[in-house]
DNA sequence: ATGCATGAGTC
DNA sequence: ACTCATGCATA
């Protein structure tokens, strides 16, 4: 009943700036557009599919992403900088058949439960690390130590936000256009993240994995934003009325608490998880999803001890 | 920019 | 039941 597809490829392909056709303008309102897309006058195929489950999900998000064993593979690092223009140069508009990629839907179909999102790199060599150098033979991959190096992923991260203000373009913007540079198994990414990328609030893997992307649709952005000028494509087809997820906000004399318990018992078991969610009057997975997120929060990068 | 949440993959 | 990448909703 659920299928995944990637619509905003269909008309924008090519196109890295999703509503900043002039790259002038560098406004927020034209992004709406583009996700859902087109789909509209080509095909249904393209607008988000309504399910049973709890929430509406926009089909145009997490799209592209392949599947577990689908991961992208860290390729182009930059060097010159210009392997990956160089596949993008030909920007040519020509409405390419709405169809997904054989190798997605296949690996879409093999799940039980809709692959909205999945993790966009490969697991690698994060044992390895500090095993032999001599021993372990990346030919192909250009995979430096400068690559995870934090503060070449800060200072990249800060070059990166500064380019992208420069180009005009947001960071929803960037997230879009992510899928167009189709890159294998790298789809779109949401505001969110591109933010917490810039922001050095990702993991230390996460933004390893993310920096390669990035800098290709940087280097690409930059490329198209030189030279090319496209006609403005623009329509939004903002559907669905259907019911939004609402968030629960924690009040602070709640969060105080679970902070105090959070610096005695990171990881409390089950049953304190109950006990604490009774005592604050808190519904027992909310409790035990803020002890998750807290966890990871603090794996992340930004000031993480023992990192810089 | 960030809080709460989901879901795949693991253990 | 946890970790991890990621996103919707909202401040």
């Amino acid at each position: 009943t659920y299928r995944e597809l990637r619509p905003a490829v269909s008309t924008l392909q090519g196109n890295l700036f999703p509503g900043l056709d002039d790259g002038l303008m560098g406004r927020a309102e034209a992004l709406a557009a583009v996700d859902i897309a087109k789909s509209g006058p080509t095909t249904s195929a393209g607008i988000p599919l309504k399910h049973d489950m709890m929430y509406a999900h926009h089909a145009g998000m997490g799209g592209g992403h392949a599947g577990p064993t689908g991961r992208i593979h860290h390729s182009q690092m930059g060097h010159p900088g210009m392997d990956t223009m160089e596949l993008l140069e030909p920007l040519c508009p020509s409405s390419l058949p709405p169809l997904t990629l054989a190798a997605e839907t296949s690996a879409v179909n093999s799940h039980p439960h809709p692959q909205l999102h999945g993790p966009i790199y490969t697991h690698s060599m994060n044992g390895m690390m500090g095993g032999h150098p001599a021993l372990a033979p990346h030919h192909a991959m250009a995979m430096h130590d400068t690559d995870t190096d934090p503060r070449e992923l800060e200072a990249f991260a800060e070059r990166f936000k500064q380019r992208r203000i420069k180009l005009g373009v947001t960071q929803a913007d960037v997230g879009k256009a992510l899928a167009n540079l189709k890159l294998p198994g790298v789809g779109c990414l949401s505001q969110s993240t591109i933010c917490r990328f810039e922001s050095l609030t990702l993991s230390h893997n996460n933004m390893v994995a993310l920096k390669p992307i990035l800098q290709a649709w940087l280097e690409a952005a930059e490329a198209q934003a030189r030279s090319k000028r496209r006609d403005p494509e623009s329509s939004s087809v903002l559907p669905n009325g259907e019911k939004k997820r609402k968030r629960t906000s924690i009040a602070a004399p709640e969060k105080r608490s679970l902070e105090a318990y959070f610096a005695v018992q990171p990881r409390p078991s089950g049953e304190k998880i109950a006990a604490i969610a009774e005592k604050l009057d808190l519904k027992k997975n909310v409790v035990r999803v803020w002890f998750c997120n807290q966890r990871q929060k603090q794996k992340r990068m930004k000031y993480s001890a023992g990192q810089h």
